[in-house]
DNA sequence: ACGGAATATTCCTGTCAAGGAATATTCAAA
DNA sequence: TTTGAATATTCCTTGACAGGAATATTCCGT
């Protein structure tokens, strides 16, 4: 989960990311589309490869690379821990500052 | 989302992110539970601020740290349009081989 | 086998961020 | 107003990583 948010975190990763999302694309259709050097890409592609994001297909000359649905979908999974959070109202806020002054000025002038 | 992404990209934070997926927590209630030095944890939580992840709340000499529901919808919408990836079955690799074959060999013996 | 296209790898350099230590700030209590 | 607790900030050093240039590799066509 670590090594896939930090594949993302670079800029040009995470817009390669979202090129092969529209379908698998070769090396050099990612570097025209990028405008950054081959070297740039290929490096950027070996790191989202070894994250589990993308997948290699060699086809004569070249290679093709694409998504890999998994891996996005072990981000959903993270994020579905975190999904009530925003799913239904649930503010523990207000309980939680009671709590602390409740244990801090320990005064039982108030039970 | 380039921002959230490095938030998330080091471990401690992504650590201190799940920590927060359960309720608020003080800096020294985050700092007792990751065991790490408290100056690096303010460092992590300034982070993780100002990608918008937490929230703060001074409460007299503390700060209460909270989740930012919103940042992780971010993320969730953000990955919505890659959903249809694993929820759909959408091979397009083997047709776009055929494409690749086609534009290169170019040969009209089959037109 | 040779030449060229597509891609990967290496080496080098500069930059940036994490970690540690020390210090500054803020607040409450006495 | 001094003291101490909780937290933030600064300074420094070191390691990792992106970018560039050059080179290596792999494969196809001839």
């Amino acid at each position: 989960m670590n090594t896939i948010f930090s594949a993302l975190a670079e800029p040009h990763r995470l817009h390669i990311v979202e090129l092969l999302r529209d379908g698998p694309l070769t090396v050099g259709e990612i570097v025209e589309r990028l405008g950054l050097s081959q070297p740039q890409v290929s490096k950027h592609l070996r790191v989202l490869s070894e994250a589990g994001l993308v997948d290699v297909q060699p086809i004569a000359n070249r290679r093709v690379y694409k998504l890999r649905p998994q891996s996005l979908q072990a981000i959903d999974t993270w994020l579905g821990s975190f999904r009530r959070l925003w799913e239904t109202r649930f503010d523990r806020l207000e309980s939680y500052l009671e709590a602390i002054q409740a244990k801090e000025n320990k005064p039982p002038d108030r039970s």
